[in-house]
DNA sequence: CGACGCTTTGACACAACTCAACAACCGTGG
DNA sequence: CCACGGTTGTTGAGTTGTGTCAAAGCGTCG
């Protein structure tokens, strides 16, 4: 049995897929062996950059997004703790897209080739680094279908389940309660919408006692309710599909 | 220099980010070895189904989609020859999206065992089957971005630019107009939209002599004017960045 | 204490949806 | 070959969800 001490989130993370090796855990944690703390609001990757690296997420809330030429934002995803940034962007040459720190963060910077050389050395942690980024890819997909074919109350619940799941896998939440840093201009350019009007959406989940969001953290007042409104699936999210 | 004559046209678009051996090649081709003609229509993939393999589409169109409670579809992508399908319903043990032929077509269905072998014992292969699905990541969150900003005109067009690129990629798109099977329901759900609202939209590029729509093929009158509205980037599609 | 960022609310505008009807097209079977 | 039913496309009138503009309340921090 492998140490679990001082096994960093990641690894807890795909821990849950497959049971890493020792050598496998090892080559994990070299990878993020280097550490970068960023102030809140820092961007990290411009979209269009190339030369870029990925990031491993240790602490704090990020967004990844993308800009049109009138301004608007759209946010893509949030990653917290534990989550990988930019791996497909080692990929296709240059990133297709922005990341920046939402609140103070630790982040550890990893060279596209480091990952590569990981994987075809370790093929059970690529394959395990293989299943994370199809669970981000996934979170992607549903968000497309929450934003396309759902209202906006819909949209805003569905929003807050899936994150609701993912901060409990990562034992920062618990079924009643969690924290969440994102104003309400960030929550509107995620999930398609307005500030004005996510303010009404959640006035509207205050009032009918399904949720409540105040000085940056959320109370889930139903959640059976929640999860019947946002037509919430959240199978893709963890390991035991 | 590996042969082409040969090639299968996934061959061919990996080898445009790196070029395989023959080795490589014909452990390619021999995933592609099952051979699978499907009827328009034909579902090949259910959502929530586990137990499920991978497609590589040979020729004809697809779709790939989830749908909600009420009925609601959202089509996630429309895969053309070339394209894989399902490979990350593979990593995750369930597929996440449902995937249905739009016209008759020939598919070959791969098991997921036989990808992560292939995967394993020709790292360059695998890199390259990444590039792939990193590309087809990237044209999702293209789609959420579209969604999400833009305005059903900007979005309408910015799916017809995509599309003639890829179609261009694969030859099957000329400057000026190419081939598309697709029905204005289908392109509601794509771009989550209303039929009768596709069809105002498309109208109106009519009228402005941008782009016609008529008995399944799109003619382009004016690419420039079309890639501005859509704001369209297309850096994401091709290999070299 | 003032300034700034974020939230809240109201009145109004507009893009996109709904409902309803009809026209064009297509494959099928008589 | 034509008649038919079903699918797809087209258009109008009216509704509604969400955006826009404007203003005020509230906290926090320097």
């Amino acid at each position: 049995m492998p140490s679990t001490r001082f096994d960093s989130i990641l690894a807890k993370k795909l821990n849950t897929f497959v049971t890493l090796s020792s050598a496998e855990l090892k080559c994990l944690e070299e990878m993020q062996s280097n550490v970068m703390k960023v102030k809140r609001g820092r961007q990290l990757t411009q979209e269009g950059q190339t030369g870029h690296k990925a990031f491993v997420l240790q602490a704090g809330w990020a967004c990844s997004y993308k800009l049109l030429p009138d301004g608007a934002r759209q946010i893509i995803s949030f990653p917290i703790a534990g989550d990988i940034v930019g791996l497909r962007s080692v990929l296709l040459r240059t990133a297709d897209h922005s990341f920046s720190a939402v609140t103070d963060a630790v982040v550890n910077p990893v060279e596209g080739t480091h990952v590569m050389r990981c994987v075809t050395e370790f093929p059970r942690l690529g394959a395990a680094l293989l299943w994370a980024a199809s669970r981000d890819e996934a979170m992607v997909v549903e968000h497309l279908v929450g934003i396309g074919r759902r209202s906006a109350l819909e949209r805003t619940a569905h929003f807050f389940m899936e994150l609701a799941e993912r901060l409990s896998l990562i034992g920062e939440a618990t079924e009643t309660e969690f924290k969440c840093p994102l104003s309400q201009f960030m929550l509107a350019d995620a999930l398609g919408l307005t500030a004005i009007h996510i303010n009404r959406v959640l006035r509207q989940l205050r009032e009918r006692r399904l949720l409540t969001v105040r000085k940056g953290t959320v109370a889930i007042h139903d959640l059976a309710a929640l999860r019947k409104l946002a037509g919430f699936q959240g199978g893709y999210l963890n390991s035991r599909g």
